[in-house]
DNA sequence: TCTGGGGTCCTAGGACCC
DNA sequence: TCTGGGGTCCTAGGACCC
């Protein structure tokens, strides 16, 4: 029996949580660059405001209806998150943390999920501030469809467990408010009859494997109520990092798309070496918008492979420029670039080459590494960087309306006071 | 004018091996 | 006209998730 736990509305809902005043009020929370609306309080979802919408679209809505604007503040959701899980893990210890605001529960053993989940919910409400819906089943994904059931329906007070014959629900649930499947695999289906989730429970597995994947066949197998997917407690290592932003105008200058490139390949490094991992490869990428005419339309990628894995940012840079030098053409408006790290392994397990790359001395390059990840550990990000990831970076992203950082700087919160 | 940023897994196909 | 059979590994691309 799994019971999945999910904050409604989680970034709107954290933005709430230290203005008051913003309860009943409409409130959205906007992607990177402040360019999409990524969450929305209930009033905002009420106004038909679309998830995903780019905020120009919906700009004369937001005005005429006093909509509450936040740029996204990850420090404070991923600190709010922390909080959320920290209470669930007094209900059991079996527990996997699926996203930010996510948490599959394994409730085997209770014996009323119902109470327990009621339980769970105001329990988590009443800590932490924020509301939780929990959704139960037999499986991972029918917990999912259960949880959405009990956010969709205000008269379930946040709880939904999936009868022991959810026939007549699957009936109800199109086939992409099933977990796992999207736009694409819904369509698929709909070509072949089968629209709801109950049209897909009941179709053949085998011929379902052979026209579609494993992926889909395990779904069918889920909804019939058998557990394929089990609960993952420990994390498992990553297997890629990624950096990419887009920028907050328009940059032609090879320089600025240079500090950039620069600038996330150190981010990049930070994360690797937090994780103690190091990468064998890099892929940069380098873009304009997608929606630009065609003649200004273009994208490309150039890869690294380092002759050593590595997490020093030097070797980051330096081969970052390499590949950036492959791809950029003069004279285009670029929107976007990234970095991408992949191959990664164990620090502590790297396969040595039998001849060493020149110039690199392992032991002098962690130490110069330990000491700049301490420094700015305990005088802030970027307190000591290098100078090519640039001085004036005016490509960096905008975010014009963010909350302060209520939990995690002090300084943030001694503005809150006055 | 303005359109996010991360991740995962699976499959197909190519290169290569004996 | 005929052109083996069995593998592995890697990569690119497509689908999904939040």
């Amino acid at each position: 029996m799994f019971a999945l736990v999910d904050v409604n509305n989680f970034y709107a809902s954290c933005e709430r949580l230290f203005e008051p005043r913003l309860e009943g009020v409409a409130v959205v929370v906007l992607s990177n660059n402040d360019g999409c609306i990524i969450a929305r309080s209930q009033e905002a979802k009420d106004l038909g405001i679309p998830m995903g919408e780019p905020v120009h679209k919906v700009k004369d809505v937001l005005r005429r209806e006093r909509v509450r604007v936040y740029s996204s503040n990850y420090a404070l959701y991923g600190d709010l998150s922390g909080r959320v899980v920290s209470v669930l893990k007094r209900f059991t210890p079996y527990l996997e943390v699926y996203s930010i605001d996510e948490s599959f529960l394994d409730l085997g053993g209770f014996t009323d999920p119902a109470a327990h989940s009621h339980d769970i919910k105001d329990t988590v409400l009443r800590w932490t501030g924020l509301p939780v819906s929990v959704g139960v089943g037999a499986t991972k994904t029918l917990a999912k469809a259960a949880n959405r059931i009990a956010k969709k329906d205000p008269a379930l007070g946040g709880v939904f467990i999936m009868p022991d014959d959810p026939d007549e629900v699957l009936g109800n649930l199109n086939t992409d408010a099933i977990w796992g499947i999207g736009r694409r695999l819904a369509a698929r289906l709909d070509r072949i009859g089968i629209t709801t989730a109950l049209d897909l429970k009941n179709a053949d597995s085998k011929f379902i494997r052979a026209r579609f994947s494993v992926v889909v066949e395990r779904t069918v197998l889920e909804l019939r109520g058998t557990p394929c997917l089990a609960l993952e407690m420990t994390v498992p290592a990553q297997k890629g990092i990624m950096v990419s932003r887009g920028f907050s105008r328009r940059v032609t200058d090879y320089r600025d798309i240079e500090a950039a490139v620069a600038t996330y390949a150190s981010r990049a490094a930070e994360k690797l070496r937090r994780q103690g991992l190091s990468t064998n490869k890099m892929t940069i990428s380098l873009r304009t918008s997608p929606f630009s005419p065609a003649p200004e339309r273009y994208a490309n990628a150039a890869g690294f492979v380092f002759p050593e894995a590595t997490s020093d940012t030097t070797h980051m840079i330096k081969a970052a420029r390499h590949c950036l030098k492959k791809i950029y053409k003069p004279g285009l408006p670029y929107q976007k670039a990234g970095v991408f790290l992949d191959a990664l392994e164990d620090t502590r397990r790297i396969q040595r080459g039998l001849f060493p790359p020149p110039g690199v001395d392992p032991d002098k390059s962690r130490a110069l590494m330990k000491a700049v990840d301490r420094i700015n550990a305990d005088w802030g990000r970027n307190t000591v960087r290098f100078a090519v990831t640039g001085m004036q970076r005016s490509w960096a992203m905008k975010q014009n309306r963010k909350s302060p950082c209520y939990t995690t700087r002090w300084q943030d919160l001694k503005q809150v006071g006055g």
